[in-house]
Formats: structure tokens, sequence, C-alpha cells
DNA sequence: TGCATACATAAAGTATACAAAAATTTTCAG
DNA sequence: CTGAAAATTTTTGTATACTTTATGTATGCA
């Protein structure tokens, strides 16, 4: 059995949640997380209370943690709040950037980079959550950045299929993005807010439409074929 | 001795950091909160851990919790932030509020303007933050609220001193107060959201001034007694 | 058959003992 | 007397046994 410790065991329940790997919703078991990294339940307990302050999860008591749901009312208010926060998260992390977190920031562009162009569909939703998560940091602001943080899990669950092109289309759209980040690192770098807040606002857009079409996917033909020739097809 | 539930517990420490009678940055020692009260360690562990979540105490590894400080960056960042999550929050609170909701508000600002009139600092303090939190729950929106009940921890504990007014002008000032509630539930119920974006910058601006001088108070006289005069005097 | 109540079972919450880490004090060489 | 190292104390972290609460199931009565 491998033993994780309290720190590893948060960070992968976190990449678990926004891969989707735990669904929105899902029932956590304290018993059954506890075995599988090897801990007893008080510390695994520790861990779901601050997956919860962190907004990862919801708990009710004595009715133990579930990961924390998308539903309808959520969707709504995800869409309505993320562009304003991610503007003013924007223009302060120009202002208030160091170049410590600037390197930080390439390095999860380059590790964005690198998944979306070797077909790493999960490791590229979770490197733009860590370069969103990191111009955050920039903005050196604990009020917006809990928003922020909020904001970045749904907007990462959202996005899972953004990073699995169907269509050549689509691809393009994936290179776009890589573009854009580029172009807001560049912003940052030069302290450049109201470029910043552009760039940011037309990441949001491109984000937004592949997010709205998952949402509200095309509906399924009406002229389906009918029941019979499908029992035949079968 | 008083045993505690843990949301009592919860509440009750919430209430001691909102009026600094747990000051900033004072650490908090495990075996002595569990013994005050009446219950074992690990319950009172998730009840910082749940405060750490919602930005009342900060923990470190092995270090134990600490009440969240409030040093001059976070005076920076509260100032810079306040007014725009306040306005956003109050439009959001127009739109979405409910009956129910707005019954909760105006029992809130009964609260409120009894412990004005009756001079009562603390109460007053603290019924001003159940005000402010229920307008926060009518914006119905779990990422600003996020941003808001930070604020408000950091609103609460810098306006101690606003409710024990030293003169009859600063009297005027929470009256001024009580009556500005009154006119944003008004705006509220309404569904006005402009007029209560604008009176929510007005309470801010009376609250901020106060704050400001709370912060930076009138520096000392420079011309002092002299020492020898004031051994004389005591 | 329908419903309510009692019982069983499973899961969350709590207490406590023990282990590990940090802080403090003591001791002793220089 | 000073400062570093060792020992002690204090505090935090973890495992586990026990208690309470919720839920599902069965049984009996109308």
């Amino acid at each position: 059995m491998t033993r994780f410790s309290k720190d590893d065991c948060l960070a992968d329940m976190r990449r678990r949640i926004l891969s989707t790997d735990l669904q929105p919703g899902h029932d956590l078991d304290e018993v059954g997380l506890a075995e599988r990294y090897g801990m007893s339940r008080t510390p695994l307990r520790e861990v779901l209370q601050r997956l919860q302050g962190e907004g990862y999860v919801v708990m009710s008591q004595n009715r133990g943690a579930k990961v924390a749901s998308m539903d309808i009312a959520v969707l709504r208010t995800f869409f309505q709040t993320a562009p304003m926060v991610y503007a003013n998260i924007a223009r302060l992390a120009c202002e208030n950037r160091t170049s410590a977190q600037l390197d930080a920031l390439k390095i999860a562009q380059v590790d964005f980079t690198k998944a979306t162009k070797g077909g790493k569909p999960d490791d590229a939703a979770l490197a733009n959550h860590k370069f969103h998560a990191t111009i955050g940091h920039m903005a050196h602001n604990a009020y917006l950045v809990a928003a922020l943080d909020r904001l970045l899990i749904d907007h990462t669950r959202l996005s899972q299929t953004f990073y699995r092109p169907a269509s050549p289309s689509e691809t393009m759209l994936v290179l776009k993005a890589v573009e854009q980040h580029d172009a807001m690192i560049a912003a940052i770098e030069a302290g450049e807010g109201a470029l910043a807040i552009d760039l940011t606002i037309q990441h949001w857009d491109l984000s937004r439409d592949r997010m709205e079409r998952f949402v509200r996917p095309n509906p399924l033909p009406v002229d389906v074929i009918p029941l019979k020739d499908r029992e035949n097809a079968i």
C-alpha cells in the first residue's frame, strides 16, 4: 500500500476533482479514501476539511463530503462572474508581479504548450489551471484570489473537452489559446494593465464559446433511425 | 465545564476574532481551546481547519494556528478591493434577493440599530457584520461571496472603534450609518441596482474615513510635556 | 397491502493514547 | 560568562477504539 503524505493526498484529490476523475456531486467515502492514500481517517478528514475550505468539496453534518456540484445555478453564476474577476486579477498582476512569479508563469506556459502539442488533454487542462492560478498569485490580493481559485475549479472542470479537439478547427482554437497565453505573459511582464485586461477578455471569450458548447451541445438529430431498423443493425 | 457543540465553538471563535478579543496574529493553542470549549482536540482541530478555510485563521505545518494577521499588505489590499466587491454584491443582491432573505436583513438591521442606540459597541460591530453578510447571501454568488466574507472579517476588525464614538460628531456618523442601512434595504427590496450601488459606495466612504483614521491616528503632539514635569504629575 | 415502528447496519463524530516535531531549558566546554 | 550541543518539555500530528447519528430493512398491526 502506497503511503501518501497529507500534502500529496491533498494535491492528488485536487487533481482528481479538477480532471473530473471524481465527478461533481460524487460522494466521498472517508474509509475508502483513507485506505487508498494509506493514512488513517483523522488526517484524511483534515484533507477533506481543507478541500471544503478551498471550494472543491462540500460537507454536511453526519452526511460526509461530496465533490462540489456544478448545477445550473453554479454555471449561471460562473459565466456571470468570471470575466470581471479575471480582468481585475490581470490588472493587479501587472501592478504587483515579481520576477520569480514571472518565471513560474513561463514554466507553467511551457508545460501547457508541451501538453497541448503532445496530445495530453488532462495534463493540458491542469497546466492551464496552474497558469491562471499563478497569475492569481501575482495579483497579490487574498480577497480576489479566493474568488478566482473557486472560479478556476469550475473553469477547469468545464473545459475538459477543450483539450480534446475533435476537428482541425478545434485544434486551431487550442493553438490560439497557447498564443494568447504568450501574449498575456508579455503584457504582464511589461506591466501593461490595459492590454492585459484586453487579452484576458479575448481569452475568456474563446474559452466561453467552447464551454457553452459543452454545456449546451448540438441537439440529437430529430429524424432518428426507426427503432426496428436499429434492432436489425445491431 | 461548559460543553460547546462544534457549531457553537465555531461561532464563538468567529465572534472572538471579529471583536479582536483574539487579536490578529494571536497564537491559538489547541489544548487550551479544547479545554475551554469542553471538547477533545480532534473536533477542535476541525473547527480550526474550518476557520482557516473561511480566512479567519492561518495554519502552518507543525506550527499550529494563528489568527489571520492584518499587516500593511493586507490593509492596502483591503482598501483597494472592498468597494469593487461591495458594489457588485449590492447589484447582485438587488437581482437575486428572496423575501426570506429580506426579512433576515431587516432583523439584522433591527439588532444593529438596538446595539448602536444601546451603546453596545461589540454587538453593533457584529450586527453590522451580519447585515452585510446577509446582503452577501442575497447576491447568490459563491465566488464573490468568498471574497466578500474575507473582506468583512477585516472590515469588522478594523471598525472596532467606529461604534465607540468619542464625540458628538462621531455619534452622528454612527446614526448616519444606520440611516444608510435603511436606505440600502429599501433599494434592495425595490430591486434598484444603480441606487443600491450608489448607497453602498456612500456607506463605504463613511466607513473608510473612520477606518483610515483608526489606522493612521493623529500624531502625538510634538511639544510634549518635559519628562520631569510628567513625573511630578503622576 | 399500506404504513409505522423497531431493529440492524453502516458511516460520521469524538476521545484518547501514542509518535513525531518544535521549542525550551540545561549542561558543559571553551 | 558565552555559546553550542544535549536533554527535557511542550505542542502538533496520527492511529485506533468507541459513541452517536442516519439510513435501510424487517416485522407487525391496521
